[in-house]
RNA sequence: AGGGAGUUAGCUCAGUUGGUAGAGCGCCACCCUUACAAGGUGGACGUCGCAGGUUCGAAUCCUGUACUCCCUACCA
């Protein structure tokens, strides 16, 4: 490949493959250089803006990044050649948990924690960690094409975001939104923070259910209870039953005597227990139950906390203190059975929580955390989606939301992690008195005490991502951006950040800009293997969209996600689909250099892309492909703008390979090395004007080869990105020149083509052999049309003579009848001498079967009165053609059947 | 348990107001026809999950049902 390098811009010369590799990263430097994908904070153009979701500043791009990213430069592109001050907006994200975690690792290979390390130290380390790798995510970006306005590129962690968070957060604390208790939260050991209900993934686990005997105070008995957790039995403070439940009523208020540590606990009644789960008796451990610690609440008891921070037993589970939590749980079995209080055991299936960064089991953990109410932010967030203001794209997802505002739990922001933004809190030793505030603090403003602490923990990585539509665009301030950009237009994301992120931003956009953050929110699906996995670093079968864009080009990349992308669902990914849309794009490119090479003595015209080919001088071809362009243009502008975007990409790729180079590139080769000079120049302008049509269509899909076989085209503008998208309203002139009349002849033509092929391809004769064919015609106009085509029958048909006019002796013929609208054509040919008639006679007859079903089915039709009476005339007049056409195709062939006996 | 989505050709999937089922890949046959073998031409292959209903007519609308997937919640 490489030694085209250097010929690569002489159009004579390219390449007969395309070569991704020769032209993306120029092309993408070229670009950016020239200040393309700027936005003006001021304009008289339209605003149309995205912001980009934030990926993990030290992350990899992966197959979802490049599926979303495709996406929206689509739109961006898209809608800055329609006119629009597209601006897109990129920004990394710090990622609390998960880039604290690599760095961590990366500690442990020195034997160092971050704990010996200290905060400062660590985070330093971090910072470092982020300079180094913080750009690659962007760099593969730019890999794909990525049409972001880099010079508004933001960081989580940037002043300006930083300043927006910390306004926010006092905000709502100030509103009572946002308050501190000690709650149950879950909790990760690994990563010894609390977590949000969001990042706790459940999972189905074979466990046991242990029926365990817990001795009665008065001795007279056992009341045994089912637990999967016997190791939190340390920290029972009571044992429940159902009220109902005639078995224990009698006990309830009396106290059972816990085994191993021998404290002493009450029966209590409670309608949460199930009378026919277990034994219908219900530990209670509220420190490490969710529905323990509501019981708890309502029963004013003990909150016995078990755990370290690192979730292993503390001094409170006495001898078992220090081991961890599957360790007790044996331990506390083997002393149980000893002391013959172990009743039975049974395999037990549950769900539970897991971590979603480490993979730990979660712990529900005692402690305190900062928490934000929901309610109050729900309430406007559902109103915007259930009024139309936010509309959700597949609509589907409205209820989801929706469902989720409806039963939203307070969310629990406080992370006990280093790297992020720390809790604008601080806390007076001397009174006790916390300051919340949005610059630093050195005296309590109560007791003015410099003896001050700030708060330890940091913010959830999603507060800072709730605010990012407006922080990243100056907030507070009311800057120029925000006025121009904000509402954006799109937000394009999978989802499994709806809740997340998605709602999140909708609630704070309402509370803090008084308006939605965007208009629509576009859901797409997830990239999963060709066996429909989820792509994962455990099974390995992730794909690297870098290493696909080495291999492929990115082009093409692009061109698969789009074109399967259907309405909100999962995409599965398979290489060799790929490869064919890298097929596509060598097909565009070979036509091009096949057009261009044939433009060679093509006088570019001055009026540019409004130049015209005379009337006089263009072929049918000429208007037939003018007709097809306008049609293509139509169907693209219709699909793009009601979002059925792979309607668009399938429609240009059907034009461009199965009408332009399939059928205009050969009808036009003779025309194009013919002697008619006059005849040549229109179809020389023709091609010129629809490859700078094509080339500009494909742009939003496909930027890289569209720019540069824009680039030397004879008609085209400084750069293909920044051209207008073709509308049928901008080309009236030169698609007026298309004209029905020129899309019947060449349907005729055509029809009659593939007759031929398909008596050749079925008879197997071989393509070196050139036929005589006679066409027989019944009509004056159809024979002037096929005349008039002769030439164009003969190169594509490989025939050796033709005669048009009757049809004549049938004589051991294949026949075959080309209908086009009124018009048929009976294409005839000797087969005597080229065959044996075995191969004919089959192909007659599996055609006269066909033809017996339809005739069939359409005489039922019509002859039923109901069809006549309630069908729509057209429907009805559309079968009586076919019909109609049915019976004289299979006339023709039993006539021709005859002869051959 | 509640909610959502799906079931169409060997595979992956389209199918926009109901009107004789489509594409790509794969497969078979023939071809290196001077843009492209990452190509060309022709061909084979589907009772549209199942059962009812509405209708002259259902892949399409309605009801039920089976299976698959996803989400949320619960599981002592």
């Amino acid at each position: 490949m490489s030694e085209n390098n250097n010929s690569q811009n002489t159009a004579t010369h390219l390449s007969d493959r395309y070569n991704p590799a020769d032209v993306e990263n120029r092309t993408y430097q070229w670009w950016e250089d020239s200040g393309f994908f700027k936005a003006q904070d001021q304009s008289t153009k339209p605003p149309f803006s995205i912001i980009l979701p934030p990926p993990n500043v030290t992350g990899f791009l992966h197959m979802g990044h490049a599926l979303d990213h495709t996406i929206q430069d689509m739109l961006i592109r898209w809608k800055r050649m329609s006119g629009f001050n597209a601006m897109w907006l990129p920004g990394t994200d710090h990622a609390g948990i998960a880039t604290q975690s690599v760095v961590e690792k990366e500690l442990r290979k020195e034997n160092i924690t971050r704990h010996e390390l200290g905060r400062e130290k660590f985070v330093d380390k971090i910072w470092e960690w982020k300079h180094t790798y913080g750009d690659r995510i962007y760099s593969q970006m730019r890999r794909l094409g990525d049409s972001c306005d880099w010079d508004r590129a933001t960081f989580t962690l940037d002043e300006g975001v930083s300043k927006s968070v910390r306004k926010v957060f006092v905000s709502l604390h100030k509103k009572g939104l946002i308050y501190r208790g000690k709650r149950l939260v879950n909790w990760s050991g690994p990563l010894e923070t609390a977590i949000s209900d969001l990042e706790v993934e459940h999972k189905q686990i074979k466990g046991t259910l242990f029926h365990i005997n817990y001795p009665l105070e008065d001795g007279s008995g056992f009341l045994t209870v089912a637990t999967t957790r016997p190791e939190t039995l340390l920290g029972d403070t009571a044992v429940a039953v159902n009220p109902e439940d005639d078995r224990y009523r009698h006990l309830v208020g009396k106290n059972v005597i816990l085994p191993l540590i021998n404290r002493k606990v009450k029966i209590i009644a409670d309608t949460y227990v199930d009378k026919e789960f277990g034994s219908g008796v219900v530990k209670i451990t509220p420190a490490h139950d969710f529905n323990d610690y509501k019981v708890g609440k309502t029963h004013n008891l003990e909150f016995i906390n078990l755990l370290t921070k690192k979730a292993e037993m503390n001094e409170n589970a006495g001898v078992y203190a220090g081991l961890k939590v599957q360790e007790a749980r044996k331990r506390i079995i083997e002393d149980l059975k000893e002391q013959n209080l172990l009743v039975k055991e049974e395999p037990h299936v549950h769900s539970v929580g897991h971590c979603s960064r480490s993979g730990a089991v979660v712990e529900p953990f005692l402690s305190e955390q900062w928490f934000v109410k929901m309610d109050q932010l729900a309430t406007p967030a559902k109103r915007v989606v259930e009024n139309g203001t936010i509309r959700f794209e597949p609509e589907s997802w409205t209820k989801v939301y929706l469902h989720w505002l409806n039963n939203i739990e307070d969310w629990c922001i406080s992370r006990q992690l280093w790297w992020g933004h720390r809790i604008p809190v601080w806390y007076c030793a001397k009174c006790e008195h916390h300051t919340v505030s949005e610059s630093d603090v050195s005296a309590c403003e109560k007791c003015g005490s410099t003896n001050l602490k700030q708060d330890e923990d940091v913010l959830d990585t999603w507060f800072s991502s709730a605010l990012w539509p407006f922080s990243t665009m100056g907030w507070p301030k009311d800057s120029e951006t925000l006025k121009t950009f904000y509402p954006t237009n799109y937000l394009v994301t999978g989802h499994d950040i709806i809740f997340f992120w998605v709602a999140r931003m909708i609630m704070m956009g309402l509370e803090f800009k008084r308006d939605v953050p965007f208009r629509t929110v576009y859901i797409h699906g997830l990239v999963r293997d060709s066996q429909g996995r989820k792509m994962s670093k455990s099974l390995g079968n992730s794909i690297d969209p870098v290493e696909m864009i080495e291999k492929y080009g990115a082009d093409a990349l692009r061109f698969t996600f789009v074109a399967h992308l259907y309405s909100g669902k999962d995409l599965k990914f398979s290489e060799q689909r790929l490869e064919g849309y890298r097929n596509f794009m060598n097909k565009i490119w070979n036509a091009a250099r096949f057009a261009l090479s044939n433009l060679a003595d093509f006088k570019a015209p001055v009026e540019g892309i409004k130049a015209l080919p005379n009337i006089a001088n263009i072929s049918v071809f000429d208007q037939w492909i003018l007709t097809k362009l306008g049609e293509v243009m139509k169907a693209v502008d219709e699909a793009m703008e009601s979002e059925r975007f792979s309607e668009a990409a399938n429609a240009l790729y059907h034009f461009i390979w199965n009408e332009f180079c399939d059928w205009y590139i050969e009808f036009t080769k003779p025309i194009l090395n013919g002697v008619n000079a006059a005849e040549k120049a229109a179809t020389q302008l023709v091609i010129a004007q629809i490859l700078n049509r094509i080339t500009r269509l494909l742009h939003p899909f496909t930027p890289f080869i569209s720019e540069e076989i824009y680039q030397k085209l004879p008609i085209n503008g400084q750069a293909c990105i920044m051209d207008q998208y073709p509308m049928v309203i901008n080309d009236k002139d030169l698609l007026a020149l298309g004209s029905q009349q020129s899309a019947f002849e060449i349907d005729l033509v055509k029809e009659v083509i593939t007759a031929i092929r398909n008596i050749r391809g079925e008879n197997r004769i071989s393509p070196a052999v050139k036929l005589n064919v006679r066409l027989g015609v019944n009509n004056d106009q159809v024979q002037k049309i096929l005349g008039n085509n002769r030439n164009a029958l003969i190169v594509m048909g490989r025939l050796e003579n033709i005669e048009i006019g009757e049809a004549g002796n049938l004589m051991k013929c294949a026949v075959s009848t080309a209908i086009v609208k009124d018009a048929e054509v009976k294409v005839i040919i000797p087969l005597e001498g080229l065959v044996d008639f075995d191969e004919e006679l089959k192909r007659i007859n599996k055609t006269i079967e066909k033809l017996t079903k339809d005739i069939s089915m359409l005489n039922a039709k019509l002859s039923n009165e109901k069809f006549v009476a309630n069908a729509d005339e057209d429907v009805i007049a559309a079968d009586r053609i076919l019909l109609a056409q049915a019976k004289v195709q299979i006339e023709t062939l039993r006539d021709a059947l005859t002869r051959f006996q």
